[in-house]
DNA sequence: TGTAAATCGATGTGATCACATTGCTTTGCT
DNA sequence: AGCAAAGCAATGTGATCACATCGATTTACA
C-alpha cells in the first residue's frame, strides 16, 4: 500500500458534461433511440474511444444524460425563483416551478422533449424507474411544502389537501406540456389553463 | 384486362391482427425498443417471414400496432360507455372515458403503457405524431361536446369553458396515469382526483 | 523525475437488425 | 382444371451496434 489511488484529472467532469449534453441534444431532436457512440461522439466532436472511455457501458450513458437533464432543469428553476428576490411568496414559487414544466423556448422545449423520452425509457427500464421516482418523489413533496405554508397562513381555500393536490398539479402540467410538445395545443393556452388551476386552490 | 386483381384472402385481416397484438405485447413489457421481425415472430409462435411479407417495412408494423391498440381501447371504452344502458348522461359517460385513461387492471395498464410509448414515439416520428394528434382532436371534440351538452341543461357551473376543460381533464388523466404506471400514486388516488376534478365543473 | 494511473484514439468482434431474394405451397377465381 | 396471385419459410446481405482490446500519450503525485 505504497500509492493512494489517483482521483480523476482536473478535466474529468467537464468532458463528462461535454458527452452528457451531447446526449441531451440527439435525445432533443432525435429521441433516445438515436443515441449510439458514434452519434454522440459526432454531436460532440470527440471520437468514440473517449466517449467509450467515460462511459463504459451505453446505460451509464444514458443515466448519465438523465442526471445531467436534471441539473440543467434544477439550475434553470432556481434562477427563476431567486430572480424575483427572495421574498418570493409560496404561491409565486408554486407558480414558477409548474410554468417551467410546460415549454415556452427552445431550451425548455428540448429539455421536456429529453424528459418525456425518459418517462417512456422508465416503463421498460428499472435503472430509469427509480432516478424517476425519487425525482418525482422530491418534486411532488416540494410543492405539497410550498401549499401547506400558505394553508397554514389561511391563504388555501378550505378542505384543500396539500399533498394530493400537489400530485393533482404537476400531473396537470405535464399531461399539458405533452400536449404542447406535440403541437395540440398552443404554449399559452397551456399556461392559462394552469393558473386557472392554481387560482382554483386559493380563495 | 382479362382479370380483375385478386384480393386478400379470408383470414388475411386476422392474421395481420394477430401479428400486431404480438408487437403491442412487446411493447406493453418491453417497450417500443424491443419490437424486431425475429421477436415479434416469436411472440405471434409464427415465423419471421410471415411478419415481413404482412408488413414489408417495420415502419408499417408499428403503425398497424399503434391503430390496433386504439382500436382495443375504442372497443373497451365503447362496451363501459353502453354496459349501463343507452340513457348514460354526458357526466357519467365522460367519467368513463377519463378513468379508462387510468390503469386499474393488467389489461388497461398494457394498453397505457403502449399508449404512453408511442406518445414519446411521436416526438422522433412524424407519422406517429399525426395519427397521435388526429386522436387527441377527436378526443378532446368527444369529451367538449358532453361538456355542452350538460351545459346547455344548466348542469355546469357558470364560467366553465367545455372546450378548454375538456383538454384540462384529459391532459390531468394522462398525468396522472403515468404516476399510476411507474408506481408513485396508486390507482384509486389518481381516480379520486380525476373524480374532484370533474366536481369542480358541476353545479 | 519516476511511475502508475488516466486518457483516448484506433481497430476488432460478434450480435442483431431491417430488408432483399428465392422458391415452394396454397388459395381463389374463371 | 388451370393459372395467377397470395402466402410464407428459408436464407442472404450490408449496416450498425455495444463492447473488447491494444497501444501510445499525458497527467498527477510521490
Amino acid at each position: 500500500m505504497t500509492h493512494r489511488t489517483r482521483g480523476p484529472g482536473a478535466q474529468h467532469e467537464q468532458r463528462r458534461n461535454e458527452i452528457a449534453d451531447a446526449v441531451l441534444a440527439i435525445v432533443a431532436d432525435r429521441g433516445l433511440a438515436a443515441v449510439s457512440q458514434t452519434a454522440v461522439a459526432a454531436q460532440a466532436g470527440v471520437s468514440p474511444g473517449r466517449v467509450q472511455h467515460y462511459f463504459p457501458a451505453k446505460q451509464k450513458l444514458i443515466e448519465a444524460a438523465f442526471e445531467r437533464g436534471n441539473a440543467l432543469s434544477s439550475t434553470r428553476i432556481a434562477a427563476k425563483t431567486t430572480a424575483n428576490g427572495a421574498d418570493a411568496g409560496p404561491r409565486e414559487v408554486l407558480t414558477v416551478v409548474l410554468t417551467e414544466l410546460v415549454p415556452y423556448d427552445a431550451v425548455t422545449r428540448a429539455h421536456l422533449r429529453v424528459r418525456q423520452s425518459f418517462t417512456a425509457a422508465a416503463l421498460a427500464d428499472d435503472a430509469i424507474a427509480g432516478r424517476l421516482r425519487d425525482d418525482y418523489a422530491r418534486l411532488h413533496t416540494r410543492l405539497a411544502e410550498l401549499l401547506r405554508q400558505d394553508q397554514a397562513t389561511g391563504r388555501l381555500r378550505p378542505g384543500v389537501e396539500p399533498d394530493q393536490e400537489a400530485v393533482t398539479l404537476v400531473a396537470l402540467a405535464e399531461g399539458l406540456a405533452y400536449y404542447v410538445l406535440i403541437g395540440v395545443y398552443p404554449a399559452g393556452a397551456a399556461r392559462e389553463r394552469l393558473h386557472t388551476a392554481i387560482s382554483g386552490l386559493y380563495r
